[in-house]
DNA sequence: CCTATAGTGGACCACACGGTCCACTACACG
DNA sequence: CGTGTAGTGGACCGTGTGGTCCACTATAGG
């Protein structure tokens, strides 16, 4: 048989991910993998394709482990506005620590998606997919769970708000500013 | 004396910008700019500098153009809620025509703020102007008008709201669906 | 030992990038 | 006519890009 692979490839596409989420598809070059990695060029070609694939599995790890992440937040205990506060919580505890990265999803729809549909896809259907999601959450707590028409609305609000929050997050607004703007999302629930 | 310009230089910077506008700084090159406009790159460094100059310059644009435009709606006649379905229907009124180049503040963030300190300070100064302005027109009508509270805390959703929504343009979400969301930010107020 | 795979280093490719320079042709005015 | 500027076309530059290929050294199992 032969030599086995050193690497964690998992840990790669870590690594991956967390240069293309912060540098974006155009501000991230091969070299710039290759330092994110600590790999040689030929081992990421070999393992992941080319650049636009590793892009993709790059969004695809977000949606599969942040997204999830965070969808499982949102399914914790207590009443849906307990549990918006806490994904909030969450979500802004990524700026607390210096980390600027923002959303993926956000990031690849201005940065990528006018160039690539299948990009711009699934950027559309992550945003449906988070609007779907906090209805569900919401659908748990009075007067929501009866009042379809004002959870949808509900939704409509807070998947807004979190966008733009997730975008002020990347331009540099004070921590301060979005615990403001967290709390008065939640406050609107 | 000399020859004169043959062309108009603000239509140039209005090409420049709607390049830049739509493809993001680094997806936008010289070549782009150059059709863009219908000049040769000699001219267009003449006149602009180099590209980062002229990409401050689309920047520039925006601010003094673009956002003075929509502020305008915002100081337009009625109580705020007049004034900003107003507001979010010249916003949603790009969309509807096919033009999914969102906010050139919002791009910016997220395309060049992280390598770029100006930028980001842009960015940032901008989204803060933006909720000033939203506060500003909120306190022309009752409740807002004298209770300050809510009034921050109503700009802030229309803020976090707005932004999102602009994202959402650019993510190829359906017109309706924008329609649904800019109707609910509204009825917030 | 043999073979198959893992991984490295470096050469190499064509191309695009931002940017400069130069020669040349307009075209205004004094 | 002379001069200064506008504008074009094309050569050119250094650098970086994504990507390929090859030679070489490990290292596993049969």
């Amino acid at each position: 048989m032969a030599r086995p692979r050193e690497f964690d490839p998992d840990k790669a596409l870590k690594d991956i991910q967390k240069a293309f989420w912060m540098n974006g598809y155009h501000g991230t070059s091969m070299h710039d993998l290759e330092d994110a990695t600590g790999l040689r060029k030929q081992s990421l070609y070999r393992e992941f394709g080319n650049k636009d694939s590793m892009y993709d599995r790059a969004m695809e790890l977000y949606m599969t482990r942040d997204v999830a992440e965070l969808a499982g937040v949102l399914q914790g205990p207590g009443d849906a506005r307990t549990r918006f506060r806490h994904f909030l919580d969450v979500v802004l505890d990524a700026p607390r620590r210096g980390d600027r990265s923002g959303c993926f999803l956000c990031n690849s729809a201005i940065d990528r998606a006018h160039e690539d549909a299948a990009t711009a896809e699934s950027a559309r259907a992550g945003i449906d997919g988070t609007l779907a999601l906090f209805e569900q959450v919401l659908s748990a707590s009075p007067p929501y769970d009866t009042d379809i028409e004002s959870r949808r609305a509900e939704a409509r609000v807070l998947v807004s708000g979190y966008l733009g929050l997730r975008v002020m997050i990347r331009a540099s607004t004070p921590t301060a500013t979005l615990d403001a703007i967290a709390d008065t999302l939640v406050s609107t629930i």
